[in-house]
RNA sequence: GGACUUGUAGCUCAGUUGGUUAGAGCGUUGCAUUGACAUUGCAAAGGUCAGAGGUUCGAAUCCUCUCAGGUCCACCA
């Protein structure tokens, strides 16, 4: 036993060392102990081939409850996990293929998904490393990937139950389409904006409509009025000719009630194949759906041109804009209507809202496809019910309020994502039924194979071989949707059985709709369960000045930077200390520096006790373990009133764990080891510690062991290299001692034995 | 239009079911210090808890309204 401690607390020298040893004695792993309570939580998968942001080092709160119950001797699981990350991770990997002049569309399916696999493989193991960094004590022997063969294997078995009970059906329906990205994507996924476009106002016949759309016009199936529009009613049921850019146009007025009388001049033109709502419309209405939008953002008027007998001039226009992206067509367009003395005005000063791209920013387009989407209210009726019945825990608890909301206003789910990373959809078509199917009029052409991921030799209708697969992939939300029972069933034998439900999901209040919700919604449908029975959801990191961070804002704290310059333990605390559940906090640079010195005062204090330790085995003077007995037997009043400070510190801090309430606990902790202890408690005993007053270090060393143990979970690194380094009764790591409890009462031994540590 | 949320010290934030003189970190000021720690200690300054009204023996905390921020959803032709 070396007592002779640096002078200041290094976690660069002691950290590393610290957690190989814990990984390499599988401290990480379930004690799997006959009789100790699971408890078992789920880390979020951080995507497989980036870094970790500070966001993610908020994940403490996982480790500080994992480390919290292994203390108290329970089955604890936490499970380490790595995400595939569908779209984001092939968007990442298309930038890269620009890089080098290519793109995603120069490599046949197989290959780029082979070469996405390598490229995710090659980067892979830094995020895992970081999170070791951070002293996160997952059982990384479970690690898995969201890829694995098992989870795909679920995810498939849950697809085709889901079709089989109607809850996945095949529709098409106007899919929000990224041009750029080439996908579609769910109503979660667009991000909504306020923008500033031009309101163009046009002659339409007898009427003027306003439009900010106009390269829709030439698709226009159908003008709309409210039906209480006095200025209009007359209108409604004729069909009118109408002058547009390509010739006239006939076109029918119908009834809306949701036409605003008072927006532009109270009449809409219907456009099913590029609008929702006009899509709507359109069934309603028995409208078609011409689309005049491609699925590359360009204007397409193919429809046009291949009619006979075209004017010159129409043809020549049609040309014009053909094939062009409608950024360019927009301005051609308002020329010739200017030309034609269509163009009334342009409101220049117009803004709205308009759904864009969540990853590139680019217009979202409404356009028509097929695509598979799930019933979502059963499911959501069901999560519904759940959280009702408490079956499920919010931490804080207003966000049961949220949920709930989010769960009763989902719209049926688009899973179909037009990627190759991902989990393929096991869904495939008959082609000689196909071809039979469109020679017969009004039958349904939604014949589809599904199966539970085995590739089908034959067409079990006509028995034909000639069986094509949905090139599409899944939502990846649909996979880690299940997230909680899939990764369960396939990280270990008896996993699912032991550890599901799990008990707590800890995550970023801002994916409750995309994952939180999900993961409710399927994983009580699949498993009959709730998938986690607490939700404890955490804020977003801001900067010092509660900014967002953000890259070009060059406020983005870097968590790795932070270990390097403070420590782990410095920046977890940091993390925890003075933030509320489900707040947004503040990380500065100095509140990080703070906790070091915490981390260093604590250093202090044990290499304090060592050296007086020491000096008082020079002296000959036997330092005696507390025990029941030693207590009873105490003479000092300092002494005393210090052990009874402990032990109501004690119960206060577990009660706060138990309540989740770690800020709370750890400025408790805090407070106490450093103004308590050190500036008062040793100041005002210091002459009895250098005499070697045999009851005052037994009492000092008690408390500062107990001191360690709360302080664990909260600060893992310096609290064990401390506890090493202290003469104690057991052998124990600190990892895998018994939390502590009021005072070694005959009792409180019985407990301590039972846990099987102590 | 709907939901949620914030306003507490110079800055960033805690403050449980209402309960003594309202707390912390950082910052500021003064002093101290060669044997645990300058990554330190002691002391100090600094707050009408956004405002108004109400409930209560008692309100930062509960209720109503006002003002000022933030987030999300719906609608926007």
């Amino acid at each position: 036993m070396d007592s002779t401690l640096d002078k200041a607390y290094s976690p660069q020298t002691t950290e590393d060392e610290i957690y190989a040893l814990w990984e390499k004695n599988g401290y990480f792993s379930p004690n799997d102990k006959k009789g100790s309570k699971p408890f078992s939580v789920l880390l979020p998968p951080p995507n497989a081939n980036a870094d970790l942001h500070v966001g993610h080092a908020m994940y403490v709160v996982e480790d500080i409850m994992i480390r919290y119950h292994r203390m108290l001797g329970d089955n604890t699981l936490w499970l380490p996990g790595a995400d595939h990350a569908g779209f984001e991770t092939q968007f990442v990997y298309e930038k890269h293929l620009a890089k080098m002049g290519k793109s995603r569309f120069d490599f046949d399916r197989e290959t780029l998904y082979k070469d996405i696999w390598n490229f995710v493989h090659e980067n892979r193991g830094t995020m895992e490393n970081q999170l070791r960094k951070l002293g996160f004590s997952l059982d990384w022997s479970r690690n898995i990937f969201t890829l694995n063969p098992k989870i795909i294997a679920t995810v498939y078995t849950s697809f085709k139950k889901l079709f089989d009970e109607g809850l996945i059906y095949r529709d098409n329906r106007l899919v929000n389409y990224c041009t750029k990205d080439g996908t579609g994507f769910s109503d979660l996924e667009v991000l909504y904006i306020e923008r500033n476009d031009p309101l163009y106002y046009m002659k339409y016949g007898p009427f003027t409509i306003a439009t900010a759309r106009p390269e829709t016009k030439f698709r226009d199936t159908a003008l709309a009025v409210n039906p209480k529009d006095k200025r209009y009613k007359e209108y409604i049921g004729k069909t009118l000719e109408i002058m547009g850019l390509l010739g006239p146009i006939s076109m029918t007025v119908i009834p809306d009630p949701e036409v605003d009388p008072s927006f532009g001049t109270g009449i809409m033109k219907v456009t099913p194949a590029h609008d929702s709502h006009d899509f709507e419309l359109g069934k309603k209405f028995n409208l078609p759906v011409t689309p005049i939008i491609d699925f590359h953002g360009r204007m397409d008027f193919s429809w046009f041109l291949s009619q006979k007998n075209i004017e010159p001039k129409y043809r020549e226009r049609a040309e014009k804009y053909h094939g062009k992206k409608i950024a360019i067509v927009r301005p051609l367009m308002v020329e010739d209507l200017k030309t034609d003395g269509l163009l009334i005005k342009i409101d220049e000063a117009y803004t709205h809202r308009i759904g864009t791209c969540w990853k590139c920013g680019t217009v979202i387009e409404p356009l028509p496809l097929e695509q598979w989407y799930i019933k979502v209210s059963p499911l959501a009726k069901k999560a519904t019910d759940a959280i009702n019945k408490k079956q499920v825990a919010f931490v804080p608890k207003r966000f049961e309020k949220t949920a709930k909301q989010w769960l009763s206003n989902f719209h049926d789910w688009n899973i179909s994502r037009q990627n190759v990373w991902g989990i393929r959809i096991p869904a495939w078509k008959c082609q000689t039924c196909l071809n039979q199917i469109s020679n017969i009029k009004n039958k349904k052409s939604d014949h589809w194979i599904i199966t539970d991921g085995a590739i089908p030799t034959e067409c079990p209708e006509c028995h034909g071989k000639n069986l094509v697969q949905d090139t599409d992939t899944f939502d990846t939300w649909f996979s880690s949707g299940q997230w909680p029972f899939a990764a369960l069933r396939a990280s270990g034998t008896n996993d699912y059985s032991k550890f599901y439900p799990t008990s707590v999901m800890e995550t970023g209040y801002d994916i409750l709709p995309w994952w939180v919700c999900r993961m409710l919604m399927l994983g009580i449908h699949m498993t009959g369960k709730v998938p986690f029975k607490t939700v404890y959801l955490h804020g977003l990191v801001r900067d010092s000045k509660g900014q967002k961070m953000s890259k070009s804002k060059g406020n983005v704290v870097n968590p790795l930077k932070m270990i390097d310059q403070f420590g782990a333990d410095a920046l977890r605390f940091a993390l925890v200390f003075g933030t509320a559940a489900g707040n947004d906090l503040a990380l500065s640079e100095d509140k990080i520096r703070g906790m070091r010195n915490f981390a260093n005062k604590l250093w202090n204090i044990g290499r304090f006790l060592l050296l007086s330790l020491d000096n008082a085995k020079m002296k000959n003077e036997e330092i005696p373990f507390y025990t029941e007995t030693l207590h009873s037997a105490l003479t000092n009043d300092a002494d005393k009133r210090l052990i009874s400070e402990i032990n109501m510190l004690t119960s206060s801090v577990t009660k706060d764990m138990e309540k989740y309430r770690f800020s709370d606990a750890a400025k408790k902790l805090y407070e106490f080891s450093w103004h308590r202890i050190a500036d008062r408690y040793i100041e005002e005993n210091k002459t009895r510690f250098g005499e070697g007053d045999s009851e005052a270090l037994s009492v000092f060393r008690h408390v500062f062991l107990t001191i360690l143990k709360l302080l664990h979970p909260f600060m893992p690194f310096v609290t064990e290299a401390l506890w090493q380094r202290i003469p104690r009764l057991t052998t124990h790591p600190l990892i895998l001692s018994s939390w502590p409890v009021r005072r070694p009462t005959t009792m409180s031994r019985k407990l301590l034995s039972s846990s099987g540590r102590s």
